[in-house]
DNA sequence: GTCAATTCACATGAAAGAGACCACGGTCTAGTG
DNA sequence: CTAGACCGTGGTCTCTTTCATGTGAATTGACGA
């Protein structure tokens, strides 16, 4: 009886008309034919890079702008194209293009220029050999032919954050030194001041060219939307307003267009999961609240156990305490349950890095405060919302045994 | 009342260790002809 | 003779600890009005 129960309701699902056309065009993998409003940065991009087709060595370029600015589909576009164009002549130009922020890619020295010369078919192994060693073997393989190699590094930010700007002074560096071949950079970062705490070497060489990518406004953003709502959804079946309003959501924070296709494909995921034939407004918001509620969650379930207990003891903290939570008082919460759930405690150093880690991730407000006479600390707040706590707080109770 | 010195409770930095992972080269071992 | 197993060495990477230094404003205490 069970099982006929859901074999009918998936024939059901079957037999039910689908709002979607094809879902793929709200994904955020989707690179579209044409890009909205972004001519002419397309075009300033491209005027400078094109000087590759005529194998001279393009201007370092560095391109800013907030996250859901199109920083990375333009430059993705341009390159396509552009390597289109150098097969069709057969000019030997390689663009390389590296995200720095995933992590096991490109996220320290080493991994970065094995990265790229695997790009040029070398096998190297994830670990094991010396830097300078990655090094050779990246350069013994540019060597073979004159080239151009034209490097885009999304989130240079990220990566020089975290391992300095040596690198890039390096690969800047590369191209003087081995004859034959040009190397061009392309960094791509969503913090305007990040060139400011290079080192001037770098910086000069790096920032030859900038460009700023403005947030989206309103109306773009709604333009952007209708695009793919066309291609993405059948007829009839976005409510009135609906775009408008999804629109105005994400132009609220910062015109990220990324946020509004989410939340368009996240609204039309509940109404048909509603089996309702329309997506309206209601939908938009239960979808915010959704994907926020999502977001949190697979945060808290993927971060590692000393982080949870951490989080774990603000979470208590917070709903024992109305006043302000200090960082002394997690530690001894802290203390507390590493000894009741058998875990080694952590010395506070570190829980202090783990709270300011915690904070970056968003699950909860961190502020450094001095309160005069009473020392420095943190002053720390949940960032999660009030109707999700019940649910990260046994989220973490599952995983940590308490 | 004013002002600089003091002081607290951590924040923040730097360096170094532990342990996991891996490549490489040398040595040993067992199977093969 | 040779392929494969099995070291030891030397490298990266992440997470931590240890030690050191930094820091912002409430408090304190000296000073002068």
């Amino acid at each position: 009886m069970k099982k006929r129960g859901l074999s009918i309701f998936f024939e059901n699902f079957l037999k039910k008309e689908s709002i979607f056309k094809s879902k793929d065009y709200l994904q955020s993998n989707y690179f579209p034919e044409t890009i909205l409003h972004r001519e002419e940065e397309i075009e300033h991009i491209a005027g400078i890079l094109a000087p590759t087709l005529r194998m001279e060595k393009p201007s370092n370029l560095f391109i800013y702008g907030k996250t859901g600015t199109g920083k990375t589909l333009v430059i993705k576009h341009i390159k396509d194209h552009l390597m289109r164009i150098a097969k069709e002549k057969e000019l030997n130009i390689n663009i390389i293009y590296l995200n720095c922020k995933l992590k096991r890619t490109a996220d320290t020295e080493y991994r970065l220029i094995a990265q790229i010369a695997r790009e040029f078919g070398k096998e190297i192994p994830s670990t094991g050999l010396p830097t300078d060693e990655v090094y050779r073997l990246f350069i013994d393989c540019l060597k073979k032919k004159k080239q151009i190699v034209i490097l885009i590094l999304d989130e240079v930010d990220q990566l020089v954050k975290k391992i300095g700007d040596e690198v890039l002074y390096n690969l800047t560096r590369l191209s003087t030194e081995i004859k034959n071949v040009e190397i061009s950079l392309v960094g791509i970062s969503n913090n305007m001041l990040f060139v400011d705490n290079l080192d001037p070497r770098v910086k000069s060489s790096l920032s030859e060219e900038e460009i700023l990518f403005n947030p989206y406004n309103a109306l773009q953003l709604q333009d952007i939307l209708r695009q793919r709502a066309k291609q993405a959804f059948k007829k009839e079946v976005i409510g009135e307003g609906l775009i408008e309003k999804c629109a105005a959501f994400a132009a609220r924070d910062h015109g990220d267009a990324r946020r509004a296709l989410e939340l368009l494909r996240v609204a039309a995921e509940l109404a048909e999961r509603k089996n309702e034939i329309k997506v309206v407004i209601e939908h938009l918001d239960l979808a915010e609240e959704k994907i926020e509620r999502d977001k949190i969650v697979d945060i808290v379930k993927s971060q590692p156990k000393q982080f949870q207990l951490a989080l774990y003891s603000i979470l208590l903290a917070s709903s024992k305490n109305e006043t302000q939570i200090f960082t002394g008082e997690i530690y001894e919460l802290y203390k507390k349950y590493c000894s009741k759930i058998g875990l080694r405690p952590l010395t506070q150093r570190r829980i202090s890095d783990i709270i300011a880690e915690l904070e970056i991730l968003g699950v909860i407000n961190a502020k450094v405060i001095s309160k005069g006479r009473y020392g420095r600390t943190r002053e720390i707040s949940l960032a999660i919302p009030f109707s999700t706590k019940p649910e990260i707080e046994s989220i973490l109770k599952e995983g940590l045994g308490v």
